[in-house]
DNA sequence: TCTATCATGTAACCAGTTACATGATTTT
DNA sequence: AAAATCATGTAACTGGTTACATGATAGA
């Protein structure tokens, strides 16, 4: 029930054994096939970070090395492949972080949560351009979840889910803006502000 | 304009500089004080970790040691206070992160981004789980921003904007389950789960 | 042929976490 | 007075990142 002491905290554990599914590969064809499907957009990578974690799977036993390619042109490379255990997991992995909402600390909030260090006036103004640039993002997604008939839905809904969360944020932004610019702020804040 | 190398990249590290503000404390004091504001919500909080940041910032020249108690009751306890550096710092910082979105990587983001690994099926019955736990959550939320007048309104705007999003993230859940459920997945997926 | 870029990996570094340590105070 | 908890900190571990290395191929 637990999703254990595994290693695979990792989101991009997760898509190393997500990816094995289809077949056997080697670590740098992994990370391709992570930048051809622009899954950077939604788990971070590094690629010396793949090899890191490659190396706790095969540690943890979730993949094995099947062989080792040794053609002139290459350094070797190992192609692993996912074992019964590592399905397992990944699946396990899965059903949690659908069904159960994690804690995430986002800058955002944390900047918030501080505000108070900053002046009322000022904030109003980069309140501002956050809204801007939220509004860019929003287009962005906008575009590229819409204009695609040629994509499979399902391989758009992290977009579609990212576009949510902007347009939420942008609306609560601008309440929040609205707020301080209207001067509601309360004498805590100002009086820290006063010279 | 690029907020430097620093290492206040940390959120912690900006609660540091943000209480010295108001007096100079130790350590263990940073960490009670942030306990009693509930910022361990929107801020991670692991009491060693304290210790680290309160080490890099020093290092930098952010704080500085003012001067270490020694009672017999206690071990050593350094306080620090701000420097201008990291006065300046800190009002860098804030304000960068109230104005520019930063990228940020929601585990939920990533599991839908793998969604496929999952049969459509059962990916129905774990959002509606997890639609059930935002809402909790929604429902948690609500109240602590609104029965209290007796907390400054800044005071809440963290949580405030969770709600929003939280709110949203349960609304986008629930499309999503929907579309699911009424079976418009589309070929690919389906396939991927056929025997 | 020189330079850039791809392909592939290792190594060194550092931040953050878990676990341990220890004296005082409070509860049972 | 034993057990639990608070107060305060250090140390060891490990995960993830940045930086380095090296051969092949492709443009200029």
């Amino acid at each position: 029930m637990a999703a254990g002491r595994g290693s695979v905290n990792n989101p991009l554990g997760l898509v190393v054994l997500a990816f094995l599914i289809e077949r056997p590969m080697h670590p740098y064809e992994l990370g391709k096939l992570l930048k051809q499907r622009n899954k950077q957009e939604s788990i971070k990578y590094r690629h010396a970070s793949l090899y890191m974690v490659v190396d706790q799977l095969k540690r943890d036993g979730y993949i094995e090395a099947r062989e080792t390619l040794r053609d002139r042109q290459h350094p070797e490379r190992t192609v692993y492949q996912l074992t019964e255990p590592g399905r397992v997991e990944l699946e396990n992995r899965m059903r949690a972080l659908v069904a159960v909402p994690v804690k995430e600390f986002p800058q955002f909030e944390a900047a918030l949560a501080l505000i108070v260090v900053l002046p009322p006036g000022e904030v109003a103004a980069l309140l501002d351009r956050r809204r801007h640039a939220l509004l860019e993002q929003a287009e962005q997604l906008r575009e590229h979840v819409g204009a695609r008939q040629e994509v499979e839905h399902v391989h758009l809904i992290e977009y579609e889910y990212r576009l949510a969360l902007v347009e939420a944020e942008r609306e609560y932004v601008q309440r929040l803006r609205n707020w301080v610019l209207r001067g509601e702020v309360g004498e805590l804040w100002r009086s820290l502000h006063a010279e």
